[in-house]
RNA sequence: UCCUCGGUAGCUCAAUGGUAGAGCACCCGGCUGUUAACCGGGUGGUUGUUGGUUCGAGUCCAACCCGGGGAGCCA
């Protein structure tokens, strides 16, 4: 038989089937040796007994090293003490490559030595739960657009402006000009939104803050979905629909990886739309209920997002901030112009803003106001003010913070794990 | 940028101002059911850097470098 990958090894019970893999780890007991092999779809223990195979095998498996790569054949056989249910009685061992020492043992090892090999670390169990769960996450946020009609527009990563003008960005040359890596690809959507209707994007975006907290890296993913003709209410049920659908596909399909995590499911099976709302003055009254020195006007940090956060059983929207702390393009409300319609979903369990959405200015004079109160450079913005010169309709759209996203559905307690190769305040290894 | 904690063997950590140690990894030996296997032996150190106090500094003092945790900003 063929190579067979371990996740299906209970189709080959009694069957003798080839992995192809690596050692992630070795017992020996004189006589018997315990390999356990690693694929890529799972591990599962190899038994070699002494008197069962040639002498030559029985040596080499006794000098293998951790993470050798290695192909081995054995007789599939179901046993109780194996973890995977399933265990291999070896009859067969060939060498790819011997390791050199590896450096990441089965003990333990502290953070700056593991992200300095973090080339390496992805090989392990946990890491790679993470980035399967990663994989769905990505995989069902595309389905769940796709399924309603919307089309992938790319943004460009490479702008020639800050897209909201108040983070940092980082700076490079284009041909003797500046340009700056893209923080967002909303503006861009919106102009896709005018030509396709339902539209979204989905890439990396770039923030030069300084910020050193376990919500912030400097490259982070980014899905911004932008429809025309959709108002503030049409917005915050796309949101809820969105993350209702991708909890309950990681669920559906990734128990085994939530559970090396130690993830808590009954935090994750109570996500289902609809999201409790409160406006922005119900959370500060939460808040200055709490014992939180807030006033109206203010924004929330960290710690007060988590107060809001654990007084619900699912995410919570928090809608129509004021203006002032919010970004120049959100449109107001027009029963009361000191807000503005926008929402910020907080994810349960202390992860934080998770979405930021909101309707878009869609008059010509406002925007144009609005542009003057927040010193924005009207030459860079012009094409931007033309999506409301020709056929102004409402719009609404929204960012979802990939990596937040997937710390929160793995119960991570920081966002470096989230990402395979994260950049740092201090890192830009490996 | 600010606050706070830390830096000792490849890794994780000990060590009253008085001879630098353990576990893991690695090497050698033992073991037919191990689950981070276990048992015996061995290799391995400019204690982050520079300067200071002292008869004597891993330990006390100063500056700097690097990292962890948190704040601000945000997704």
């Amino acid at each position: 038989m063929g190579q067979v990958y371990i996740e299906e090894l209970s189709q080959h019970e009694g069957q003798e089937v080839t992995i192809k893999g690596w050692v992630y780890n070795r017992r020996s007991s004189g006589k018997i040796h315990f390999i356990l092999v690693r694929d890529g779809t799972g591990i599962v223990q190899g038994v070699m007994v002494k008197k069962e195979v040639s002498p030559e095998i029985f040596q080499l498996a006794k000098e293998l090293t951790q993470e050798s790569s290695i192909i081995v054949k054995g007789i599939v056989r179901s046993d109780e003490r194996a973890p995977g249910g399933y265990e291999l009685t070896l009859t067969h061992l060939e060498l790819v490559q011997m390791a050199e020492e590896y450096p990441i043992t089965p003990k333990e090892h502290g953070i700056e030595f593991l992200m300095d090999h973090r080339h390496l670390w992805l090989r392990s169990r946990r890491q790679h739960a993470i980035l399967r769960i990663r994989s769905e996450i990505i995989k069902s946020i595309r389905d769940f657009f796709d399924d309603r009609g919307f089309v992938m527009v790319d943004a460009p990563l490479l702008t020639p402006a800050a897209c909201e003008g108040t983070t940092t960005l980082f700076e490079t040359d284009y041909f003797d000009e500046k340009a700056f890596l893209a923080q967002s690809g909303q503006l861009y959507m919106e102009a896709a939104a005018m030509a396709c209707g339902k539209v979204y994007c989905f890439g990396p975006t770039f923030r030069a803050e300084k910020s050193k907290t376990r919500r912030h890296l400097m490259e982070f993913w980014m899905v911004e979905p932008e429809v025309a003709y959709a108002d503030h209410e049409d917005n915050m049920r796309l949101q809820e629909d969105l993350v209702g659908y991708v909890v309950q596909r990681v669920l559906e399909k990734h128990r085994p990886e939530l559970d090396v995590l130690e993830r808590d499911i009954s935090r994750l099976e109570t996500v289902v739309p609809p999201f409790p709302r409160i406006t922005y003055d119900e959370a500060i009254q939460r808040l200055q209920k709490a014992g939180v020195d807030i006033k109206w006007g203010a924004d929330f940090g960290g710690g007060d997002e988590t107060i809001l956060a654990e007084q619900f059983d699912r995410p919570v929207f928090v809608e129509k901030y004021p203006v002032q702390v919010k970004a120049f393009y959100m449109k107001p409300d027009p029963e009361r112009p000191e807000v503005v319609l926008c929402d910020d979903l907080l994810a349960p369990e202390g992860y934080g803003e998770i979405i930021g959405g909101s309707q878009r200015i869609d008059d010509l004079g406002l925007l144009k106001q609005r542009m003057q109160e927040h010193d924005l450079p009207d030459e860079v913005y012009a094409w931007y003010m033309d999506l409301r010169r020709y056929g102004s309709v409402p719009h609404s759209g929204f960012g979802l913070g990939l990596e937040r996203t997937v710390a929160w559905i793995c119960g991570l307690p920081h966002i470096r794990e989230t990402i395979p190769f994260p950049r740092l305040i201090n890192r830009l290894y490996p």
